[in-house]
DNA sequence: ACCATAATCCAAATCGTTTTGGAAGTCAAG
DNA sequence: CTTGACTTCCAAAACGATTTGGATTATGGT
């Protein structure tokens, strides 16, 4: 039998409220009574029944997540930025409500189920796209979130990794090993941080002198075959490039693939380079010189956001960026002239 | 402002029943006047409360699962767990509610606040111990649950890996490469699966006729370190083994490190294999021969036997046993004798 | 005209908690 | 003896849905 306030109260002879009001911690209970009442809850091994609780007092302590099911980023990032998500949600004693969900309409209707449905206090999202459905409906809504990401569009609290800034490091960085024909293969438009990433690049060939050459950009669909395909085309050109950056780690292993499938070798005849620094990129031969995403900490560091938000506090910083740290490594080679 | 059934209710000029039972389908409402409410609710952008929904009806669509906030095990594990929890749960219609927590009191008091607090319907659990509070909770609450891992205790619906035929098949194969003195380093006792796997380690070398000697069984704290530590041990020994097992990947590579510390080649002069197949052990130097267990596969089918249970269907299989694959890599290497 | 049946609708109870707005009793000061 | 302050308690109203047990009206058969 399920053991409520009622419970205690009729054991106790009081009333439910006082009992309520006992456990709570109020001051206009008696101290002994209180003793006695919590002495039998503790008996009865009373636990309040949260979901009526939540349904009063509109709280949650729960924080609302939505993963796409998807193969299109590799399952590392969300799985990380998860893990990230979930450890300082239980540092602030925040619980996760989880949603896996096709990307498109039911994605957004199990945002609009965890937000209207009152399950959760905040939102954390990640991957945000250029117009994207699920910040304006959140906004419009006006309910707590932090996006891992950003899109000029509209304002709201974010994290985001500096995307321009690493790729003018990448690209200063290829240019430093005595590249000049820097080709780059783009990730989806649509996606929010192509835009800063390819002006980075922009940038950076500006800063060394280099012309932008459209036959070098190309645009990938985040998969390493999408990668593979885009680098040999690009390789196939009467002055190919030298170095490719590609827009994740998983294209650049294609681009590695690619390159050697043409009989050259990474990191000597052509540099590679990727962004995100998955755990395979440091493993991958040779090993992949790329811009490490702090994802694990980012998802901390959303979740501490949106806490000071939950609690009614502004935040100082509503938008935070984050360089991303060029490691450096052996595929990107040292000069290509001694290849 | 929310809208509530009320506001509909108001707006149609109908009951808030009558309302429910159009939205929810129910046959005693005119066809007409379902019609006029789906449209009324569909115009004012409707949304159930959830909370209120599952308050009354005691159910929530909603799978729990508790992570323990530890490095005990590499978070591949878990994360790998609930990428397949989290996929099966979603093509089942349900969301999951996720608490990460240091394991212990806290850990048991998650679970208390999902089951008895009315959060979720059915729970996944993972990493059983040989007596296992959890579990003992869970049975006496009589809340549907499966788990990953069984206890020789008692009895409740589980999948697990069959470790003790995968050590056996383990030393089997080692004994093909010629090995004799084989060395196991087991998880700690608390954990269920010890005693199967070390059990299968024990008539895997009765079964090639080998005396065990407890010289080379050590307990392990699952970290690499530990695995390292414990194997330096016994490759100090006056007649050290020319095998090692660890009872996971991350104390395997630790074995490889404390091999080659003292100067000899894993694969050649020492044969070492771990368990798991984490990602990491096809790439290691040389790459690990292991026992793979199939994770996320393992997640999807525990919701699937979930869903069963709490569809109120009876498990034809309440008792699944999975074996796992031996991944023969290079570390187990060819004849000791030969180094 | 009368009754049984079917088709629609709804008031009220329920889920288990929190919160509001007092009520009852005690005590000391005036 | 009255008054006001203080302490301690509680009935009832939320919160927003679902469900129970009719009530009302229309229909058709006799």
């Amino acid at each position: 039998m399920k053991i409520t306030l009622k419970t205690i109260a009729d054991e106790a002879g009081l009333s439910v409220t006082t009992v309520s009001r006992a456990l709570a911690g109020y001051d206009d209970v008696n101290e002994a009574t209180r003793q006695r009442v919590m002495e039998i809850a503790e008996r009865l091994g009373y636990q309040p029944n949260l979901t009526a609780r939540h349904l009063r007092s509109k709280q949650t302590s729960t924080i609302g997540m939505v993963i796409p099911r998807t193969a299109y980023f590799a399952d590392s990032f969300f799985m990380e930025l998860l893990a990230g998500v979930g450890r300082q949600a239980s540092a602030h004693g925040y619980d996760l409500l989880l949603s896996v969900q096709p990307p498109g309409d039911e994605e957004l209707a199990a945002y609009r189920r965890m937000v209207a449905g009152s399950r959760v206090d905040g939102i954390v999202l990640a991957r945000v796209l250029r117009h994207d459905p699920r910040i304006a409906y959140l906004q419009q809504a006006n309910h707590p979130f932090v996006s891992f990401g950003r899109s000029e569009t509209s304002d709201y609290p974010y994290i985001d990794v500096d995307g321009a800034r690493g790729m003018r490091r990448l690209v200063q960085h290829l240019a430093e090993n005595g590249h000049r024909r820097i080709a780059i293969i783009l990730s989806p438009w649509e996606l929010a941080f192509t835009t800063t990433r390819y002006e980075g690049y922009l940038e950076g060939l500006d800063a060394i002198g280099v012309q932008p050459d459209e036959a070098y950009v190309a645009e990938g669909d985040l998969t390493q075959q999408g990668g593979r395909d885009a680098a040999a085309r690009m390789l196939a050109l009467p002055e190919p490039p030298t170095a490719i950056i590609a827009c994740n780690d998983l294209m650049a292993f294609g681009v590695m693939e690619a390159v050697e499938q043409r009989g050259l070798r990474v990191g000597h005849a052509v540099a590679v380079a990727g962004f995100d620094d998955v755990p395979a990129a440091a493993h991958a031969i040779p090993p992949l010189t790329t811009l490490r995403q702090p994802i694990y900490a980012i998802g901390c560091q959303m979740v501490d956001m949106l806490v000071r938000l939950l609690r009614g506090e502004t935040l100082e910083h509503a938008h935070v960026l984050i360089e991303p740290e060029l490691m450096v490594r052996a595929s990107s080679g040292p000069q290509p002239a001694q290849a």
